[in-house]
DNA sequence: TAAATTTGACCCTC
DNA sequence: GAGGGTCAAATTTA
């Protein structure tokens, strides 16, 4: 990297020749550098709450990629400098409701220490595979309803819906039950929510959800308005406990 | 005044 | 050459 910085800064003076060669140089160093690139971990999470995971982030970039409404914005761990810490994520908005959804990109393994967020990693593949399994019962259960209604479409949204609900609901009581979150809750701080325009997006983390009858019943809405069956919670239960 | 964000430019991959 | 990812100077915010 200290060779690209130094590419950088001197591009603009430097002569022909020198430029070349600066510029081989860097090249070179990157193609040094893939090659060293042998394990990067990337983890897809769809959330209503895209800034609350227990870490601190700082936004570095934006950018409007083709064929997607809303940009998509770049943010890396603030102990990047300090600590090294590879860890980024990429989020972008991927509906228009209210309160709209969002795709958030984690690559790389956090290695700055915070044993909460690990927990929080563990519940989300844990959530989506209790998901996936939710609705493969559900739609062995009634096919003819799921399918008449919009198809695999529906599907997929459904199963946004289940696993942003469970995750949010979920996280909100365990933050509830942490010093911050009572602490936000003894405050009465509002909950930072993103509205429908991008440009509302924080770029800082929010406050952490309380877990409340109102934020569970935001949940609960969609589900019924696109007549799905209501989620088996009895066999969730079960899964969680012996799963 | 330091830290965080914005944004245009640059580099790399396909 | 297009598109995605990152850098870093300028700007904003606390």
């Amino acid at each position: 990297m200290a060779k690209r910085a130094d590419y950088m800064a001197s591009s603009s003076g430097s002569s022909n020749g020198a430029h070349k060669r600066l510029l081989q140089d860097s090249r070179s160093y990157a193609q040094e550098h893939a090659k060293k690139r042998v394990h990067i971990s990337t983890r897809t999470e769809y959330t209503y709450v895209p800034y609350h995971d227990g870490y601190q982030w700082r936004k570095y970039g934006q950018k409007m990629i083709r064929g997607n409404t809303y940009p998509r914005c770049y943010y890396r761990c603030t102990f990047h400098q300090d600590h090294g810490c590879p860890a980024t994520k990429h989020v972008e908005q991927s509906n228009s409701q209210d309160p709209p959804l969002f795709r958030v990109i984690y690559t790389n393994e956090h290695t700055c220490s915070s044993t909460r967020v690990s927990d929080y990693m563990a519940s989300s593949i844990h959530i989506q595979q209790i998901a996936d399994a939710s609705l493969i019962k559900a739609e062995t259960g009634i096919p003819l309803l799921t399918h008449c209604v919009a198809g695999d479409g529906l599907i997929k949204e459904e199963k946004d819906v289940i696993v942003s609900s469970l995750l949010t609901v979920i996280n909100g009581c365990d933050v509830a039950k942490s010093d911050v979150g009572h602490a936000a809750m003894q405050e009465n701080t509002p909950v930072l929510m993103a509205s429908n325009s991008y440009e509302a997006i924080p770029s800082v983390s929010p406050v952490p959800l309380a877990a409340s009858d109102e934020l569970k019943m935001d949940f609960v809405e969609p589900l019924e308005s696109h007549w799905i069956e209501p989620l088996d919670l009895g066999w969730f239960m079960e899964h969680t406990q012996t799963g």
